[in-house]
DNA sequence: GGCCTTCTCTTGACTTGCTCAAGAAAAGGA
DNA sequence: TCCTTTTCTTGAGCAAGTCAAGAGAAGGCC
């Protein structure tokens, strides 16, 4: 599977590099992690990597449809490989640990507004704001 | 009504100063607003006014509940003065413009997740991203 | 009204997260 | 292998917002 990284690439008409590889590695072992964090995890693969090579990969990848971006309020934007399916989010409020949640409902955008008042909408980002089981029970 | 911004202060707990006028304001003239605009229409009235003050304004009127602040992803944060309903917006990706929208459901978090993964939710943040009447016009 | 305590505003330095630009290096087709 | 184009490295720069210290108001108490 992890060698099936090029063929992606390729698919998304993106050149195979070794920073696009070591990025895509990280994603696949780390969901939902940030740019910085992804530069000190690739560095074990790839010790030269530079934060702007990251920052460049992920715009490469975001723009082929190949990671997904999402930008939770008060913190840096985090990625991850798992696009196409419209899924959301639980955020935790104290640590900022991000978590997956199936759509509630089927295709995206999932949810229509009352009121589109002349917009064309082609997403519904859905967003749960709470405490992490771990955070909630260190509150208490 | 605009006098009746010493009232919500007082009730939040907050002493009624000049800049907190002055950003009330113009949080109920004009909606969805960056800081920085907060800052230049505020001078009309208050030409001394600082950014930092409208930043600290900002946080005590949220604090105080009395505002909320949302934050589009790839832009700057945004506050209006319509709290406690739960509401949502429509954001257009060409031109920023955030609009309202009541929600479809009830009262927050009017979501729920499928799986909560044993977080504590107490928000359901929903964004509908599209292009405005305006922006989609152009397009074409 | 005047005084005093506390909160708030001003001024200015600084941090974070990210973008832009120029040249070197690597990818991939001929 | 060579050549063109894309991508990475290196380094400067920017936007939004935070932090900190002292000056200045707000509002309770006498």
């Amino acid at each position: 599977m992890e060698t099936a990284w090029d063929a992606q690439l390729r698919t998304a008409g993106l050149r195979v590099t070794r920073p696009r590889m070591s990025v895509m590695d990280v994603l696949a072992t780390h969901p939902h992690v940030d740019a910085e964090t992804i530069v000190t995890v690739a560095r074990a693969a790839h010790p030269s990597i530079s934060p702007q090579a990251v920052y460049g990969v992920l715009k490469a990848l975001v723009g082929g449809g190949l990671a997904r971006r999402i930008e939770p309020a008060g913190g840096p934007a985090r990625y991850e490989l798992r696009v196409g399916d419209n899924h959301h989010h639980l955020v935790c409020r104290e640590c900022g640990v991000v978590v997956d949640v199936d759509c509630v409902v089927g295709a995206a955008p999932c949810l229509a507004p009352s009121d589109t008042a002349g917009f064309v909408v082609d997403e519904a980002e859905v967003v749960f704001w709470g405490l992490c089981a771990g955070c909630h029970a260190v509150r208490r």
